[in-house]
DNA sequence: AACTTTATTCAACATCTGTTTAATTTATTC
DNA sequence: GAATAAATTAAACAGATGTTGAATAAAGTT
């Protein structure tokens, strides 16, 4: 079993030229970031993989299928790990509940470490979750489809940390957290441009330490019942 | 002049069928909203729009200046609106700084107003400022070019409500608030999912009311300095 | 009414789209 | 090493792509 800090690439193990698959993946997942699923054309996937175009169809089927396949992959990697933070921060706090600002950073920690140190493909692959996250059709299918279970894990650890909260209310706030968070890894530069280089995008920590306290303390204005008249 | 509360659709006068370069725009609007600027094609605007292909070339030039064309229009009266309300806020609050609560709402209820009474088009137009915003280029691009003078009135409000708060972490929180509020309009029905129907996404004026408390208690975190080391 | 500008139509352009088919090479298994 | 399976190649498909040009119609101006 390998240890947690091996940020290397996927399923092709490194030294070793990766499989035909995982070419056509990463070219996919690099283009799809940049220009989104329809901006990007299956003859530029392949030649960006150096492979021939009828092996995407052979390996994958349609191009839907293709796109499925990029987030599959690491949805899979990355969603292990942000249970087993959550996992971990409850086990350390028991019996008490979990601290808000510790579940709120289990939730982020991971995409912070994979975007920092897990290379190029991450970044890419953070780059179209940002993109699915906010489409209008996308966002509540895709989404859903990968990312609802640990949500739902998510919401349940802060509703124990704040009993007298309304269930509504955590929803929609962590409908905020999920905003800011995609925005976050996306890799605009918009920030950067407004703060004139006050706010490198590169600097994904300085980011991330402000992140977590800000959500924390918006999450905790809903910590009692009835702040919000109906 | 017209007074503030007619929201109606823009250049084409009620009643009257509106020109073929807005009937253009609409349909431009509405398919970018759905499936991205790749995803829709010229004949498919001009097809929905009942108008002949050509004349979106000859009314708008290439492509990309339709779409130009499309985030102008709104843009404009937007800005104007949440402009006046950031005045009007600061103008009540004097002496005294404008109430930070009162700032966030003055940034967000333009697009409340207009999301919920304006009708059709504007849904779509912020559905497209919501897949922007997170896009790795334009976001960096577009949003630049027509929100930045806003954003930058809106921090220099907020600086003077918070004035040992330092530059760089109310960049950071702009841009968290940038995250959450683009995805609440973006019409995603990914919480509506997740809540199991609890939080649907069409009750806009929920979601506010806890979005502006939300924001602005993130905000508060950073009132004084070095809450956060470097 | 003659003239000029603006708007609209139709046809065509070269190129690219996703996908499939059949032939060929490489790898695996007995 | 022969037989079988998997992977790769090259060519072709019908249709869609953004954009242009010349011809026609409508509106506006003197």
């Amino acid at each position: 079993m390998l240890p947690f800090c091996t940020f290397d690439t996927l399923n092709h193990h490194m030294a070793k030229q990766p499989s035909t698959k995982d070419r056509i993946l990463d070219a996919a997942e690099k283009l799809f970031a940049t220009r989104g699923f329809y901006g990007v054309s299956i003859r530029q996937i392949t030649t960006e993989a150096d492979v021939d175009p009828a092996l995407a169809s052979y390996h994958f089927g349609k191009k839907k299928d293709i796109f499925n396949a990029v987030m599959l992959r690491r949805a899979e990697v990355l969603n292990r790990e942000r249970i087993a933070m959550l996992d971990d921060c409850i086990r350390r706090a028991k019996p008490d509940p979990a601290p808000l600002n510790e579940i709120i950073d289990a939730f982020t920690h991971a995409l912070l470490n994979r975007a920092t140190q897990g290379g190029q493909g991450w970044k890419h692959y953070f780059a179209i979750i940002a993109q699915i996250n906010n489409h209008p059709e996308l966002g509540g299918i895709i989404m859903t489809q990968y990312f609802d279970p640990l949500a739902k894990k998510f919401i349940a650890a802060i509703q124990e940390t704040m009993p007298d909260s309304q269930p509504e209310d955590l929803y929609w706030c962590y409908h905020f957290l999920s905003g800011a968070l995609t925005l976050t890894f996306s890799g605009t530069e918009r920030i950067n441009n407004l703060s004139e280089g006050l706010c490198p995008p590169s600097d994904l920590y300085a980011v991330h330490d402000r992140l977590v306290p800000f959500i924390t303390a918006g999450f905790k204005v809903f910590a009692q019942q009835s702040k919000i008249k109906q």
